[in-house]
DNA sequence: CCAACATTCACATCGTTGTGTTAAGGTTGG
DNA sequence: CCAACCTTAACACAACGATGTGAATGTTGG
């Protein structure tokens, strides 16, 4: 999982000489908060990469604005979505 | 496709008495502007889902921002990342 | 030197997203 | 009435997300 989010670029730890991970207590706070981020929101890691781009790619900020408010999705139908979807997994 | 985003709440026509799935400008308009975002800016639905729970969800905003300005994940990383995302779809 | 770590690479798994297909049946314009 | 639409339900499926497992190999503290 480690490789994983380093791959993904969340958490990159500093390497030894020889290649081994450093993991400091910068990347494990990273690590922490980011689990909880996940537990209590059900964020996933596509979520914080589209968070990361609305906040620089101005336009993309804009045209989502735009749809949001074109179509009057209150977040309460998202929510439900997310709800319904956890329901699915409780019920395995 | 049309049934499967109105089950998602993105696109929710009105329906006739004997229940067939009525769609208006309004509706036209918002499968055209959600087609863009999601071309244009390879935008995805739960991308959206995200987006209005961020609007409406003051904590979550918060936690995410929090993340963010903590490990200074410059958009720029993302970016790379969709964009070999985007390389390993052209390769096949 | 060697046991206990780490590394990469490759593969396996399970659920979700986004689509399409087919079957069995209801509605409707002409 | 009937052909041409629509409906739901069920299934199929490739790609992706998130995670784990194993093999083959390198590093290191004592």
């Amino acid at each position: 999982m480690l490789r994983y989010l380093e791959q993904a670029r969340l958490v990159v730890p500093r390497r030894s000489s020889s290649g081994y991970r450093l993991y400091g207590l910068r990347e494990l706070n990273q690590l922490r908060s980011l689990r909880q981020l996940r537990s209590r929101f059900g964020v996933e890691l596509t979520d914080i990469a589209f968070a990361a781009r609305l906040r620089s790619e101005q336009d993309l900020r804009g045209a989502v604005d735009t749809w949001l408010a074109g179509s009057e999705v209150g977040a309460a139908d998202w929510v439900d979505w997310e709800q319904r979807k956890h329901e699915r997994l409780l019920a395995a």
